[in-house]
RNA sequence: GGAGAGAUGACCGAGCGGCCGAAGGUGCACGAUUGGAAGUCGUGAGUACCCCUAAAGGGUACCGAGGGUUCAAAUCCCUCUCUCUCCGCCA
């Protein structure tokens, strides 16, 4: 969330960040509404301040007609208190749910636009693959080798799940240690984090775990959900509590189960892989320095082209519009793979890093000690460093064959130990 | 899952319902003493929110969390969470 303060000083700003965002929040609503809630705070605070006078009154000798008297203020400041208390409560959470949807500012730069597809490209790395061949696309090619079975998962599990099978599984787990290894050389310290995550470090994310619209599977009577990435259960890690200065920045890589409803994503693109319920992934996560988090998301996004170059995999670079960016995220970078099989060639999201500044650290609760004594909120970043699904895709629908098989990037031979992936005969 | 013990400020640790935002100790910051250090002495210091602000100041809340009793709760009652010990179960 954003800090009321700056919000009603800077309203026309955040009313116009809304709407760049297309996001349906009220500005003006949160702004009455914390009046509200600061004008009965203030009448609590002065009634317990008579009930406290009187109390404190009431230490010292006096009369049995004082002392009745006394009493009969004190219980009648009593049920003021109750009722003031009620009012507050009420006001104070409708405050919240407005605050809630108050979206991070936008960095500057970042693109107007509504949808993906006025997301701006900044970058290329290598070109759209070139077959003298008709290419396959991935759920072809894993039936042909016998590695991704979608039709078990659909019978077991429901539709957008999926076994991985023989080469494939190997494949994941090479490509989750090639990630691992890369992350360890730039200094982050690996985690393997729970799946599930209670509803509050999510709603400090920046996700919202109830509604039709929510991506998110809860978990009945347990107010915790599955996680749809570790970037909940690392921002997670740290909530409520002061960081030291110099530990700054903390770099974290997390591998975790992800889940997602994908509630209502029938009409997307929906085939295969691409957009399933449960896949594995490589998060990176880092608290800093408000002043670093610029670098920082550079960094990111440096590591993420890293990984994706050194397979090998071409990919695009673009700067995600503001309509696209989420809440919580002040700026973000999405990496886009060369996927030949979608739509006879098309550019997809394998990886996304984001600045979201301070926006879950104040809900999260995550500060430093300055300088200066006082206390202040870090800025917190992610970014993915692998999706194995996607991945998956970018590499079996770029690396295939004439001859049906698929190769292995270079850079993963060694995690597979084997270097291409043969169709099986049945 | 069962039984018992506990949870107080950065840490340790006292705390009869009103004199407790909280003794004492350690640690911390500053000052004095010293050639310098140690030691000693003195002073200061929690967090959040609200009001008022130029600054200062004032108020409210916070002793694991949430309820309750009371004119008044760290202190009494209930529920929950967590930690420790023992038992049971188990990848």
């Amino acid at each position: 969330m954003l800090d009321i303060r700056f919000i009603k000083e800077n309203l026309g700003a955040v009313r116009q960040n809304i709407r760049n965002r297309y996001m349906n929040a009220d500005a003006d609503l949160v702004v009455s509404l914390y009046d509200r809630r600061n004008a009965l705070l203030r009448e609590l605070e002065d009634a317990r301040r008579l009930r406290n006078e009187n109390a404190q009154a009431m230490k010292s000798p006096m009369s049995a007609e004082d002392r009745a008297a006394r009493i009969e203020e004190g219980k009648r400041l009593k049920e003021t208190i109750a009722r003031l208390e009620t009012e507050l409560q009420e006001a104070e959470a409708s405050f919240a749910v407005e605050m809630a949807k108050i979206p991070n500012m936008a960095h500057p730069d970042a693109p107007r636009g509504k949808e993906d597809k006025d997301n701006l490209e900044v970058k290329r790395v290598g070109s759209p693959t070139q077959f003298d061949f008709p290419p396959k696309d991935h759920v072809e090619l894993g039936q042909s080798l016998d590695i991704i079975d979608f039709d078990t998962a659909t019978r077991v599990s429901g539709t957008k799940f999926y076994y991985l099978k023989n080469e494939a599984v190997i494949l994941e787990l090479a490509l989750v240690r090639y990630a691992l290894d890369i992350l360890s050389r730039h200094g982050f310290t690996l985690m393997a984090t729970p799946d599930i995550a209670k509803t509050e470090i999510l709603e400090g994310i920046g996700f919202n775990p109830r509604g039709a619209e929510s991506n998110v599977y809860t978990l009945e009577g347990e107010d915790t959900c599955l996680i749809g990435t570790a970037e909940i259960t690392l921002g997670g890690y740290h909530s409520g509590t002061i960081l030291d200065k110099s530990q700054l920045p903390i770099r974290y890589a997390g591998i975790s189960h992800c889940f997602r409803r994908e509630a209502g994503a029938a009409g997307q693109f929906s085939k295969g892989l691409y957009r399933v319920h449960q896949f594995t992934k490589v998060e990176m996560f880092v608290y800093c320095l408000p002043e670093d988090s610029g670098r920082i998301h550079e960094e990111l996004r440096a590591i993420e082209e890293e990984i994706f170059s050194s397979l090998g995999v071409p990919f695009r670079v673009v700067d995600t519009c503001t309509g696209d960016l989420g809440a919580p995220a002040y700026r973000k970078w999405d990496l886009e793979a060369w996927m030949p099989g979608r739509n006879n060639g098309e550019w997809g999201e394998i990886t996304s890093t984001s600045n979201c500044t301070d926006y879950q650290a104040r809900r999260l609760n995550v500060r430093y000690r300055d300088d200066d004594g006082k206390n202040r909120f870090v800025h917190m970043l992610n970014g993915t460093a692998i999706a194995c699904s996607r991945a998956i895709i970018s590499i079996l629908e770029n690396f295939q064959q004439a001859d049906g098989s698929v190769r292995i990037p270079d850079a993963l031979v060694p995690y597979c130990g084997f270097d291409v992936i043969r169709p099986r005969k049945k």
